[in-house]
DNA sequence: GCCAACGTTGGC
DNA sequence: GCCAACGTTGGC
């Protein structure tokens, strides 16, 4: 299984919004690293759902239900989405401080390359930061 | 709300 | 194909 860390600005959609409605289709991505992340994404893989530009933090755990496939919104058919649903919260959100202020994470791409919307998160990356956040890797 | 970093566009 | 101008993202 592979681990991911995906960024949402909350006023555009928000981890409670994901919760509330169960799923969500993962449109919008416009950024060919991203995209091609997204294609590498696979069913079962998890994902922090990090929160942007309000409350700069992984707030929770979702998992890919669907693989990428050609994005509706997007005119020019290069781009794709995948759909989602909620995991589990995290008990403690992990707020982009932490992660800054943790040594082992000071490569992962949240901080390298921060404007990147969708990312890969190595094992050990996802296993502390969901120690750091209160909840059990899995 | 500002600005730095980055990606994209378009003129040459 | 280069590079300046512009737009967008996202932290602060």
């Amino acid at each position: 299984m592979a681990y991911w860390l995906v960024k949402s600005e909350p006023s555009a959609y928000s981890w409670e919004r994901l919760v509330k409605e169960g799923k969500a289709g993962w449109d919008g991505v416009r950024n060919h690293q991203a995209a091609a992340n997204l294609k590498a994404m696979k069913v079962g893989d998890r994902a922090f759902f990090y929160h942007s530009n309000e409350g700069l933090a992984v707030v929770g755990i979702a998992e890919i239900t669907k693989p990428a496939y050609p994005d509706p919104s997007d005119k020019t058919g290069k781009f794709v989405m995948v759909d989602l649903k909620p995991v589990a919260p995290m008990k403690t959100p992990v707020a982009l401080t932490a992660i800054k202020a943790e040594p082992k994470l000071k490569d992962i791409a949240l901080v390298k390359n921060s404007r990147l919307s969708v990312q890969p998160v190595d094992a050990a990356a996802w296993k502390l930061i969901c120690k750091m956040g209160g909840v059990k890797p899995e």
